[in-house]
DNA sequence: CGAGTGACAGATATTGAAATCTGTCAGCCG
DNA sequence: CGGCTGACAGATTTCAATATCTGTCACTCG
């Protein structure tokens, strides 16, 4: 956390320092107070930038969560792929990721987990754009004949919902067990039969 | 509350009274002392029943997550019906039970909510014997070939793991969507789907 | 004799006063 | 002028004193 020398104090700046003393010291202690310092300037200049504490934090979650968006996009994209390679790849890369922040930094996922929950409306869009990814999916896979849905909408957030014990971070605790990835398969694979023709 | 008559005193009145205590007071202020007033002894006395209040709340959640059990029992030995037929009713009545407990009482099901989570032995016990439930079902199926499953053990967790937005008391607030029956329908349909031969 | 009592010690929860933080804004300074 | 400051009021959090609760046990009383 360098003091900071005398760039001009963006928005883009300002986030990556609150991301930082998020990391630091946690949601609950992280203030903008500790975001200013940390930048150098008074707690004033932040709020040029940023009408509120909690639209700052929003603004944090929202940039986490866009990177996920933008991984999973990459499958999402991979048009050469048969649609249920791609979906069973898809929901692996989903997991894949979480379980990975969940285990590499418990801390750093709890402080996020904290701010999915104060901010119910970024998350909403989140899941939406997800859901639309899995239908983006599924449509291409009724198209070449190799996946079945009547109402594709509906079957995406079908495949969204009966995995979410898989991504939802209610489960962080559960993504260490030994068994998780038998029951991950499993209920790919359900759901994945579930669509054939 | 009646200050009880001199009726002896037993676990099984003991615990009526704190279902009772924990219902008026919620989880976090009913106390033993509560309890003992309720029945009109003193604390001492509830001791000489139940080691600590962590074991009598624990015998609590256990009496409650028995009655699912015993309810759920009887579609799951309901052997004339299909299988595919019984199990989605089977998980119908989960849901329609859980939602219906959610929505009619709110506080009575948080305070059960925290309960479940401070007994995590119990909740487990409880989970084993839903997903053997769910087990009986689907072997039926195999048997009389309208299902199909390589590991039996394994898709009966699958498909718990699969409807647990509809079951876990986590999402209990989102029961009360009005949308919410549409997306219990689509998931069962996607699981029973992928459990056809 | 044995179910029940109630005073007690240590653990836990509550409360309110003090400290800190959020959000504003009149003024400063480059 | 315009980005930045810092003192301020009201809201929130912290902390320590106080009150309540848990769990024990020597005792009572039917």
């Amino acid at each position: 956390m360098p003091p900071a020398a005398a760039e001009p104090l963006t928005p883009e700046r300002i986030l990556e320092t609150t991301e930082e003393v998020l990391r630091r010291y946690g949601p609950t202690k992280a203030t903008v107070v500790d975001v200013a310092r940390a930048l150098g300037v008074s707690h004033g200049s932040v709020y040029r930038h940023f009408p509120s504490k909690a639209a700052l934090r929003e603004a944090v979650t929202e940039r986490w969560l866009a990177r996920t968006e933008v991984r999973l996009r990459e499958i999402t994209a991979a048009g050469d792929r048969p649609a249920p390679d791609r979906l069973e790849a898809w929901l692996e890369a989903l997991f894949d990721a979480k379980r990975h922040k969940a285990g590499d930094d418990p801390e750093l996922f709890a402080t996020y987990t904290v701010l999915l929950a104060e901010n119910s409306g970024v998350v909403e869009t989140h899941l939406a754009e997800l859901v639309a990814q899995l239908g983006e999916i599924i449509d291409e896979g009724v198209s070449e004949g190799s996946l079945a849905a009547t109402d594709v909408p509906a079957a995406a957030r079908a495949v969204f919902d009966a995995t979410g014990r898989f991504h939802d971070p209610q489960y962080a605790a559960e993504w260490q067990s030994p068994t998780i990835g038998a029951e991950f398969a499993a209920v790919t694979a359900l759901v994945v039969r579930g669509l054939r023709p």
